[in-house]
DNA sequence: CAGTATCTACGAAACAAATAGTAATTCAAG
DNA sequence: CTTGAATTACTATTTGTTTCGTAGATACTG
């Protein structure tokens, strides 16, 4: 089957499961179930198809070993948070980043610590632009 | 029909059409339409029907004027947006915003206009918390 | 090598999302 | 009133997502 272009995003499945890979690296079927709340109870086979799809969108790669399959990421999971802010940006802040973040600063959740945090990337950021 | 409970997230469309009843405040189905890109080409009876499933959801509230429904929306834009980032946060960055915010500033397209805001941002907050 | 475990591949069922057509309603204007 | 344009309510189709069962292959165990 010819592999369709243009899979940017990936569901909500897909992405239970990439967390599972980003996680271990790489890993089977058995693997990625093992990772899975016990609470999810999961279908082995459900698990299978999952990864057979990942793999057909070009998220993951397999190589064999013994009977079974190993599945690894193709895309580092840092790419993915940003390809997946990018498109948040775009599709609810007007594609103005700091718009984004001031939502974030606006949440009362939010420690001083992550603040604090958060202030010392944006510096880091803009020093080393300058400097 | 008895409405049910818990809808969190907006659907790809139903964002597409908050957006512009956010910015409209409120709009009949005929200015939702005209608000979309003429490339868009959508049937007025599919912009009904969405409509109608964002009242269901109890995204929206409709009131008659004339022989049309108004719609309006029930929850502020900023309320939606703090939703949003909570839910990817949660999902793709491990519940830690500040990590998030690291992938935003990682991103080379970012201006150093954009930057300077959220250091902006994140500083007025430390202040006010603080002050 | 027979039996059992486990695995993959495939198909299909169940569900949700997106779009649009049809029928019925409403209102305004001749 | 009757007609016609615009509107709503409902239903249906198509497509994508999620889940799982069945069948066949593969390897281990005695």
């Amino acid at each position: 089957m010819k592999p369709k272009r243009k899979y940017e995003l990936l569901t909500e499945v897909e992405l239970e499961f990439m967390n599972i890979l980003w996680a271990l690296d790489e890993g089977t079927v058995r693997d990625v179930l093992d990772q899975l709340p016990s609470e999810r109870s999961l279908a082995y086979t459900s698990a299978a198809t999952i990864l057979r799809i990942l793999e057909q969108k070009e998220f993951v790669t397999s190589r064999n070993r013994g009977k079974s399959h190993v599945y690894k990421p193709t895309l580092a999971k840092d790419v993915y948070q940003m390809r997946s802010l990018k498109d948040l940006s775009v599709k609810l802040f007007d594609d103005a980043p700091a718009s984004l973040v001031a939502r974030l600063v606006d949440d009362n959740e939010l420690s001083e610590e992550a603040l604090g945090q958060i202030r010392a990337l944006v510096d880091r950021r803009l020093k080393n632009d300058t400097g």
